[in-house]
DNA sequence: GTTCCGGATTGATTGAAGTCAAGTTGACGC
DNA sequence: GCGTCAACTTGACTTCAATCAATCCGGAAC
């Protein structure tokens, strides 16, 4: 969803679909544009990063971005749509990692093995950014802000990785995803009361360690008691601070 | 423990107690000199990296490194001791994240919010050395190897912080913690079979999101089974095959 | 030696969430 | 409209680990 039209209009459905960037432009929701530019990047810099993108996808839901195990030699920034990545474990149930929405970068933990620890694959219609690190790595050692860049964003991944990190009932997990996923969507400008939780309700349940059964009575308990109304996969907030309450049991949220 | 020695004897309690490298060589169990030798770092680059390593310590058991909060500025590096990271959750119970081991390095999940995310103490004697991150992101700039270096750390942080992620019973995730913390201490020298954990059993059951007492009955069944094993802090596996498969319902073990 | 103390163990009970099985709902196609 | 299918929900039951409550060490001090 575009970013160029946030001031005219919040709504995503509203939006036209993608925004791709151009010659000159970052996509707006893009990390390196975000986080690169205020710290002064020059034009020639910019475009240099430039050259290194390569834009891929349209990938269908379902259809898998890579694999664990493949050879790492890219990272993927979201463009548009929705990311799960996942492992399977020996008895062959799927462990949901994390989910990826536009603006947001995936691959850095594959840096270290050499090759992706997970597998990815598109939830939704999803078009993605991709990244050499190598090419990046070379231009970072030009360009302090980039390597200043890079050493954040993979910092923010150790402390994302840690996220849920510990025991906590199904509530206080529940919680905290619902409102982590709202502060990720208010950073693309749209609504953290009102929004869409656009996966799987077993991929929800996959990624908090949970059953999607208990999934579904943690909904039903959180409707019954009136702090979140829910339709479908459309959720809206009615008491945040009630949510924030149960989620405080989990230290570290303050992921931003 | 040194490893200066390891090849006169793999014993850590005849082994002298620290190496601290000198104006020549980095500590032996470094990851500076382990990870940045092979690649090709000049007698130059390596000096250059020494002068901005401070020694500190040493942290009597109990004693705070760091608390939460405090500004970031600098990463740590165990010389010898043991240190744990963890949080205090909002009903004061302690969360453990992480223990480090002569040769690992604290702090690099403290880059991107400028703060340490965690509080460190130390739960044996230790010595480090730090490292200004600053000082050491800018040297990066002009040595490819360290900056490759750095990203590599910071990658396998985010695999490490993954672990345990997922829904795993007491024996699994304790066969798993016993194999981890073997396999990193066989990459000193010591014996990946007999070894000691030196931390409480109240941080072990931390770590892994057990209590305490359950903690205790895993590793009853273990003796039980001629699994492994214990006697007060040390421990000997008998069957280590048991333990990995065990161990191998969680996934991403491989860390190494 | 004896006393003390904190950490560790053991046993009895409880409880939160998983599992199994049976509905329900909505989307899509014919 | 009706059938089909997958995702989700609901209810009944089970289970694993947490909790509560006693001990049981083992080391330090005297």
């Amino acid at each position: 969803m575009s970013q160029l039209h946030a001031s005219d209009s919040r709504d995503p459905w509203q939006a036209p679909p993608v925004d791709d960037g151009d010659a000159e432009r970052f996509c707006s929701t893009c990390v390196f544009g975000r986080v690169c530019m205020p710290q002064g990047f020059s034009k020639d810099a910019l475009n240099r990063l430039h050259c290194l993108i390569e834009h891929v996808g349209p990938f269908q839901p379902g259809q898998t971005i890579f694999r664990i195990n493949d050879p790492f030699s890219a990272v993927f920034s979201v463009r548009a749509g929705l990311v799960k990545t996942f492992v399977i474990d020996d008895k062959g149930r799927e462990q949901v990692l994390g989910f990826y929405t536009p603006g947001e970068l995936i691959g850095l933990d594959a840096v270290y093995p050499s090759r992706y620890p997970c597998n990815a694959v598109a939830l939704d219609t999803t078009l993605l950014c991709r990244f050499s690190f190598g090419a990046m790595a070379n231009l970072a050692q030009e360009l302090p802000g980039l390597q200043q860049t890079l050493f954040l964003l993979m910092s923010k991944d150790i402390s994302a990785a840690l996220w849920g990190k510990g025991d906590y009932s199904a509530e206080e997990k529940f919680a905290g995803f619902l409102l982590d996923w709202g502060r990720r969507l208010a950073r693309r400008g749209f609504s953290a009361r009102t929004f869409n939780l656009p996966m799987a309700r077993t991929d929800i349940a996959s990624f908090l360690s949970l059953a999607p059964e208990t999934v579904s009575r943690v909904i039903r308990k959180l409707s019954d008691e009136g702090v979140a109304r829910f339709d479908r996969r459309e959720v809206e907030l009615l008491k945040p601070e009630t949510l924030r309450k149960l989620a405080s049991a989990i230290p570290n949220l303050g992921l931003d």
